[in-house]
RNA sequence: GCGCCUGUAGCUCAGUGGACAGAGCGGCGGACUUCUAAUCCGCGGGUCGGAGGUUCGAAUCCUCCCAGGCGCACCA
């Protein structure tokens, strides 16, 4: 919707040459009937109030103007007051011939201000492996970095670890009391895993370390960087210099109140409490570290169960001194193990828990993520422990991969062939109605990078597969390898597995030649 | 008690101010001498949790209520 947008697509030609005539801005929309046009605007519904004029007689003025566009075939009114505008085929051959054009960068670029950003995510203490709790933090913080690298973003993406917490002690001593053959102390950590990581030398959290990098990459999650608390916590005593500090009951607290915080945090425990630095004094210190690495935004991904946190990390920026719209927090709702209908409780101790590597066994990455990520942060996910749901062929994955498969199978058919984005035939309503959604895709993709919500993605997917199987299927008026309409229809089916091929990989999931 | 999230078709969910509310799955009935039937077509299915309000127009915005999930430590 940005101005660089509209002037570069004939679609947003086509609005500013309408909002010219209506002396307002136009937004065309695709309606849900094929009986309002092509496409529709409101417009003169919005400006009827201030106009103080009935918005037919605003709409057929504008309707009148219109038609008179060369790329309008045909505009009529429908009450209360829409516009609905019937587009010309040498219009939809400008539109798609502009898609091509723009290649592999079709619908990106959107970022008006680039920005360094860093999304950091998953962040799982290593004293296990992966589950699949952990893993939506990784599908969906990964898709929200490609979304935001797509619109012209410099992302990097980081772990970052507790090493030397209580939780990690406990994690030694359980694989030190394995090494002895016993059992593992009140508060450790039992599995397969732990017994793996015995019968090797040393401090077992590199192992473990490397064996859940080795699950990410494998899930096709890259980390640019990996951030140790010891290595920062050297830095607690530079930064105390600068914060608003007092002594109380022997801790250390900082004055957080004053700068928008409900009570004041301890950073430096009580002598008798161990006198050991708390968690919030690690959050400021990992804060400074990543503004001052330079990120222009830092984001961080966390489940719903931190959703307190939130406020707590722009206290942060407030008291070091930065803009807090520089601190981003994006939350989602966590992931419920079930077995039939019944929730379980996650559990390492009972073994009721789903690595992301069994997960990733069962149904594939491909399915795997796609799951992860095809709905809204703010839902919760259910994963059943026996997989066997998940397992099935009917997932929209394949239904969606499917389009790329038969476009390349096209593509193998036709080889060299020439292709020309003019129509030379009048199109039908499966080649408009896949041309139009292919269209949608750069405001679909800036409004889901806006948003931070990849899964508006994976429904746009399913939309496209949609017109684009229901074009294929009906192959006498369809054809397209050695028919008349074969340069177009090349045309719209390279810009179609272009299309879709991006939406795949903004979500991490392959794009098959063959299935 | 305070705060955040959720409540839409039998199930899982899209839909963040527009035209009679959509999709997938499940159910029923059809379509292959194919550029891949992992596809397509048809039929059934909904007081959008409830009540008020704002608006020409509300699933969408505001207020209250109900139900479910999560969080409110000198824990990590």
């Amino acid at each position: 919707m940005d101005v660089g947008e509209t002037t570069r697509t004939a679609l947003g030609r086509l609005e500013d040459e309408l909002a010219r005539r209506a002396g307002a801005p136009v937004l065309l929309e695709r309606p849900a009937k094929a009986e309002h046009g092509d496409y529709a605007t409101n417009v003169a519904l919005r400006l009827a109030g201030a106009q103080q004029r009935p918005p037919l007689e605003i709409a057929s003025e504008l309707a009148g103007a219109a038609a008179a566009l060369p790329a309008v075939e045909r505009a009529e009114t429908a009450p209360p007051g829409f516009v609905n505008l019937w587009l010309a085929p040498a219009w939809y051959g400008e539109a798609l011939g502009e898609l091509l054009a723009a290649g592999p960068g079709y619908g990106g670029g959107s970022a008006t201000a680039p920005e360094r950003v860093q999304v950091e995510m998953v962040s799982a203490n290593p004293t296990g492996p992966i589950t699949v709790a952990s893993a939506r933090n990784g599908a969906y913080g990964d898709s929200v970095a490609r979304l935001l690298a797509f619109a012209g973003n410099d992302v990097e993406r980081e772990y970052y670890y507790n090493d030397a917490g209580t939780q990690m002690e406990r994690f030694r001593v359980s694989v030190e009391a394995a090494r002895r053959g016993e059992p593992p102390p009140e508060d450790g950590y039992a599995g397969d895993y732990i017994q793996d990581l015995a019968a090797l030398e040393g401090d077992p959290v590199p192992p473990m370390l490397r064996r859940i990098e080795e699950s990410l990459e494998r899930f096709r999650i890259h980390f640019d960087s990996w951030a140790l608390q010891s290595e920062l916590a050297s830095h607690l005593p530079e930064l105390l210099d600068d914060l608003d500090t007092y002594e109380r009951d022997g801790a250390l607290w900082v004055r957080s109140s004053a700068y928008g915080d409900e009570k004041d945090r301890v950073l430096v425990r009580s002598p008798e409490r161990g006198g050991q630095p708390t968690y919030e004094a690690a959050d400021i210190i990992y804060l400074r570290n990543k503004l001052e690495r330079g990120f222009d935004r830092a984001i961080y991904i966390l489940g719903a169960d931190h959703h307190g946190v939130r406020g707590w990390y722009a206290v942060i920026a407030r008291m070091l001194g930065y803009d807090p719209e520089r601190v981003e927090v994006i939350l989602y709702q966590l992931v419920h193990l079930t077995r039939g209908s019944d929730v379980v409780k996650m559990s390492k101790r009972r073994g009721e828990v789903v690595t992301l590597d069994e997960f990733v066994d069962e149904v594939g990455v491909d399915a795997a993520r796609w799951h992860l990520v095809d709905r809204g942060p703010d839902r919760s996910i259910d994963v059943d422990v026996d997989l066997a749901q998940e397992r099935s062929r009917k997932n929209p994955v394949y239904y969606v991969q499917y389009v790329h498969a038969r476009t390349a199978g096209i593509f193998r058919e036709a080889g060299n062939a020439p292709m020309d984005a003019e129509p030379k035939h009048d199109l039908d309503t499966e080649e408009r109605n896949l041309v139009k959604r292919l269209l949608e895709f750069p405001r679909l993709v800036t409004e889901a990078t806006e948003r931070r919500a990849p899964h508006l993605v994976t429904d746009f997917a399913i939309r496209v597969a949609d017109d684009f199987h229901r074009f294929y299927h009906d192959r006498k008026r369809h054809q397209v390898v050695g028919s008349p309409q074969q340069p177009f229809r090349l045309a719209l089916m390279k810009a179609t597995r272009s299309v879709i091929a991006r939406s795949l990989d903004l979500v991490g999931v392959e794009a098959p030649d063959r299935m």
